[in-house]
Parts: C-alpha cells; structure tokens; sequence
DNA sequence: GTTGAAACTTATTAAAC
DNA sequence: GTTTAATAAGTTTCAAC
C-alpha cells in the first residue's frame, strides 16, 4: 500500500523517468530543479519504496513483424479452479499472448493478441483458444488504434 | 514495416533489456554472450533500426493510491468523426484513464481506467463518461489480476 | 536542501587481430 | 566477430555548508 506520500518534485522525477528510464540522474535533475545528489537520493528512495518497480525498453510489434493486434473476450464453461488453471496454463504457453486479464463482469478474460497476420489470427483463435476445454466462447475485437503505450500519470 | 531480421542474440538483447532496461552494456554482453563492444553497437543497431522504441520507469499504481483497475467498453451513439472527436477530447484530459483502444468489433472502445476506490470510480463513470454526448452504452470490468506487465516476446 | 571532490563504474571509440 | 587501451561521462559516497 502506499504508505509514503510524494511531493511536487517526485512527481515529476516519476514523470521524468517514465518518459525516458534511461535519462540519467543529472538530466533527471535539471529537468525537476534538483541537484544530482539529491535526485539522486530521490530516485533511489522512490525505487526503494516500491513506486518504481523496474525499467523496460520498449519494443515495437510492427518491426517485429507482428501487425495486428486484437482483444479477445473469453467466457469459461467450467468456473472452477480447475477450469481457470487449464485455461492459464493452456494461455501462458503462447508467445502472441502479451497480456491477459482475469476480470469480473460480462466475461472472464480479456487477452491482449498480437500476431503477424490474419491466418495466424484464425490460427490462434480456431485451434488454440476455442481448443481448450474450459473455454466456452470467445470474442475478437481489432484494436485500430492505440492510445500510444504511453502510461498516464494521475497528475 | 520490419526491414532487418533479427538473429538469435539480437533476440536475447530484446529479451534482456526488456527484463531491466537500465542494464548495462556490459550485464547484456554477459547474458547473451557476446564482447561489450559488439553487444553496445548491436545495441543502437536495435534502437536506431525502431525495434527498441524506447526505455521507460514502470511504476506501481498501487503505492500511488490507485487500487482499482477497471476496462470499461463504450459504444457511441455517432459514427462520425465529430462523435469521435469529442468523445477523445473529453478522455483525453482524464488521467485516470490510462490507455485507451479503438476497436472493430462488439464496441467502439475500450478504456483502462485506474481509481483510488468505488466513489471515484462512480464519479468517473456516470458524470465523465456518461456525460459525453456521443456516449451511447458503457459496460465496466474489474480486473482482477493482471498477467504481471511483462511482455512476451514472441520466442 | 546545496556544492564540490574523490573513487568507482560505464559508455564509446579507435586500433589491431 | 574478438581484445585492449584511452577518453569521456555517469554514479555514489563523503565532507562541509
């Protein structure tokens, strides 16, 4: 939980850092109005604290060959453990799932899928997904368009 | 579109700095196996070639106060690029909103949305997003547990 | 909070293989 | 691709203010 609260100044280091990881502490520094020392110190703490889980480079799908990006909907027929644990482990097997969501509401999962073309597409969904047995229905949504991967600070 | 084709060890550099972008040179070089020399210049090699788009601090919602992760789907009411219009430029300027998809499919969008509790999830729910004009139908999922944010790499 | 300096680690480049 | 060496830059810690 949060136990720490952040002032104006880490706020815009976290800003800072989730813009470009990798600026260094000195740029981090310059652009909140802090020596490095104490951005430095700053970074460190917030990084200790657990507001900083880590740092990513990004990658991007489209050079990696991997063009259509889809949402898929998934409602389990057997809401037990044991259908959950099929399904996931059934899931987490295949590469061009890049994220998926247990949720509750009008399914059970929503799968983010990312895949070269529309017959690796049919691929997935006609022999992975509707091949798992807990697996009832499913739904694909084409993503058209993406709010850039970039992460919305609530500031 | 993807140009270049990446080997085996431009995959591991991938898979590596996608692990901890701050890395270094020489921490990759170890990993995949190769000289800090050859690794950096395969390094910007990736970078400049747009397969590594950039490098961002992942930071935790939940010390940030925002316990609740919801999807929400709309559908508009006006299929034209004005509805479109606004209906961004209204969710645009919401921070709790942090991602947001245009689809084909069963709706028009979908929305990640994180909140602090219930109330501020109500508040955003029925006075943002049911305040659009070209807001026809929302539906709101709670994410129970996310598949960690890690990115699968397709290999 | 600040500056400044020292010790240490990296990054980058070049040269030679 | 490799190693080695030199330069430049960044990090961290310490002392003093």
């Amino acid at each position: 939980m949060s136990a720490k609260k952040l002032d104006r100044i880490d706020k815009k280091i976290l800003k800072a850092l989730v813009e470009d990881g990798r600026k260094s502490t000195i740029e981090v520094a310059d652009q909140v109005g802090l020596s490095a020392t104490a951005c430095g110190r700053r970074i460190r703490q917030l990084e200790d604290d657990g507001f900083i889980t880590g740092y990513s480079a990004n990658i991007s799908p489209k050079e990696l060959g991997l063009n259509i990006c889809v949402l898929i909907t998934v409602k389990l027929n057997r809401h037990t453990p044991d259908g959950h644990e099929q399904f996931i482990h059934e899931i987490e097997s295949h590469p061009e799932v890049s994220e998926f969501l247990l949720v509750a509401g009008n399914y059970d999962y929503l799968l983010r899928v990312w895949v070269a073309d529309t017959d690796a597409l049919t691929l997935f969904v006609a022999n992975v997904l509707q091949g798992i047995p807990s697996v009832l229905e499913t739904s694909t949504m084409l993503v058209l368009k993406q709010s850039g991967d970039l992460v919305n600070l609530p500031w």
